[in-house]
DNA sequence: TTGAAAGCGCTAACAT
DNA sequence: ATGTTAGCGCTTTCAA
């Protein structure tokens, strides 16, 4: 290359790297010889040579998902901004595609690992932390105290979504579940339950109908809704989706929302800004999120950081919207009247 | 490594890459050692050697958009089962952006690359051709005949549409258009035109909405519509989105849907099956799209294909669905009476 | 401040 | 059928 337009290769590479340690004649030199020439570096002689590949993998449950997409946008922000390139993991829902994930990391194709799934990646008897690579969690906490947790406050926000609508006087509760293995479910369920208890109710004052993270969960739960005597009047569920599918059904059902079901969702999709009505939901700082997951992976990549402030839990915000309102039963009359 | 445990560093990699040339004894012999020290080759080293990455480019003008996010995964699992991972350039709708993906191209950190931009990106007066690089172009045609174009019959369908609305009576038309630099938006309305020519009407009969492929562009669009005093009835909005932030405005006008206006989409994105009511719609083979993207593209790479089939042009679905109806208007009464 | 030379870990041509 | 060897294109000592 260029290296004919004067001098040595190692000079064309410090020009390139380390501008400060030539002299500017030289670099002149070399700058222009580059710029006739077109020339790039061939980046995996470089990758080979500093054993660094400037790219980083990230493992998700679907990528269709638009949660998984927000948060991808902001790693994608936050890693473009250093010169890190992302390498995606797409699992589409089928845990036998991580295989070629755990290969990936240990034949070293990558200098981090960030996982929106809520577990390690295995390939038969080995996981991805074999590879020794620094891994940093997000979605759901890994109980790997190598590995820091960068998550959302579910279990938290899911409690106050049911102390939310006791507050509005319901008593029968439902609960749309995701996906039943899902350690963010978990989260969410137990959340769920604590704040039935704290809110002064018992296992039977609810109803759980399981599912998965998807539209069509919630409405086979409105179909089980619908078939019941005595229906539960305040429904948490695990996401926008199965929420805008529960309400969607029921309402063709002639049951109305907010009136004689309140609904609250969970995410805070751009879609549920534009149901009718709008969608009382838990908002995730997902785009946030996605830049603090990547900000850890890259001071671990960097300078191997310490433990402290390893574990960030971010904080959901309620949108209180149309979907919720207080209870229009004959119980409570008295306190529909009151609070109106 | 395990060559300790054996033989040459050269029949350790013939038996991992080509294992018919080999023994099957001392092939039995490496397996045994590899298992035995969780070797696994270094794939940069292979990269350099072979001068392959086994990686293909994929740049996307936005990762969060449903349709986008569709088509990848199409693109995912071709690539997958042929071995290549996928680098993701996300230009988040911003342009300057695409410069860093001109040099991924450049410095040969992929194979080949796909592009669901509708155009060639650019790093000042160089663009990705230079690369050398098999390109495919997705999404929509780009006019050079070294680069194959896999895409979806936009003009047909909507010029389809717009018959499908004058069948059932209309003779105002609205057209919510997409981001105005789009070549699938400049697409899509020429289909619009060819169809308000082609049902006989002319430039006066419609009105256009400018905005791009997002849900607000819709709600923009319904407050102009509300305003005006002779409301066009057959509506065509270039997204889907669009269509549902039309419908969600309007409505809450008191504007029915579709007995008042008719409002057709374009996409088929998951969420207009959740819509109240659900929306009429094309559906894009996105999955299917994503798939015969790839698969020109590694056929490109792999022999160099001739310029035959290049040219990929899926059809979509029309759904036929409850935004839509028959005119329900004075000068349509005697239609309406036969129609019924 | 610059150049010469070694070597990152692998594969492919050639030799045995 | 296997080993020896050169070299992919770069960065980085070490020497000048």
């Amino acid at each position: 290359m260029a290296r004919l337009a004067g001098v040595s290769t190692a000079t064309v590479s410090r020009v390139l790297s380390e501008p400060g340690k030539v002299r500017q004649k030289t670099h002149d030199l070399v700058m222009e010889a580059v710029r006739r020439s077109g020339y790039i570096p061939n980046s995996t002689a470089q990758k080979l040579r500093t054993r660094r590949t400037m790219n980083v993998l990230v493992v998700a449950p679907r990528l269709t998902n638009p949660v998984f997409a927000e948060i991808l946008r902001g790693v994608d922000d936050e890693l473009t901004q250093s010169g890190y390139g992302i390498i995606i993991g797409n699992l589409d829902n089928r845990r036998e595609r991580e295989a070629r994930y755990v290969d990936l990391a240990l034949s070293r194709q990558v200098d981090g690992v960030l996982l929106l799934t809520g577990y390690i990646p295995e390939k038969g008897a080995r996981d991805m932390r074999e590879s020794g690579l620094p891994i940093v969690a997000m979605c759901a906490a890994i109980d790997d105290d190598k590995i820091p947790n960068v998550v959302v406050q579910d279990r938290e926000a899911t409690r106050q979504a049911v102390e939310y609508l006791a507050g509005l006087g319901h008593r029968r509760f439902g609960y749309i579940s995701g996906t039943p293995t899902s350690i963010i479910e978990h989260e969410r369920f137990r959340g769920f339950r604590e704040g039935i208890a704290a809110a002064g109710f018992g296992e039977d004052d609810f109803v759980r109908w399981e599912g998965y993270f998807v539209f069509s969960t919630g409405v086979s739960a409105a179909e089980s809704f619908l078939a019941m005597k005595d229906r539960p009047t305040g429904i948490f569920a695990a996401c926008d989706e199965s929420a805008i599918g529960f309400i969607k059904r029921v309402r063709e059902a002639r049951v109305r929302v907010p009136q004689d079901v309140s609904v609250i969702g969970f995410d805070g999709i751009e879609f549920s800004d534009y149901t009718e009505p709008a969608l009382t939901t838990f908002r995730q700082p997902l785009h946030e999120l996605g830049r603090a997951g990547a900000d850890v992976l890259l001071k671990l990549i960097q300078n191997g950081m310490t433990p402290d402030d390893w574990n960030i839990r971010l904080p959901l915000t309620l949108l209180e919207r149309g979907t919720t309102g207080p209870v229009l039963h004959k119980d409570y009359k008295s306190l529909r009247r009151s609070s109106l």
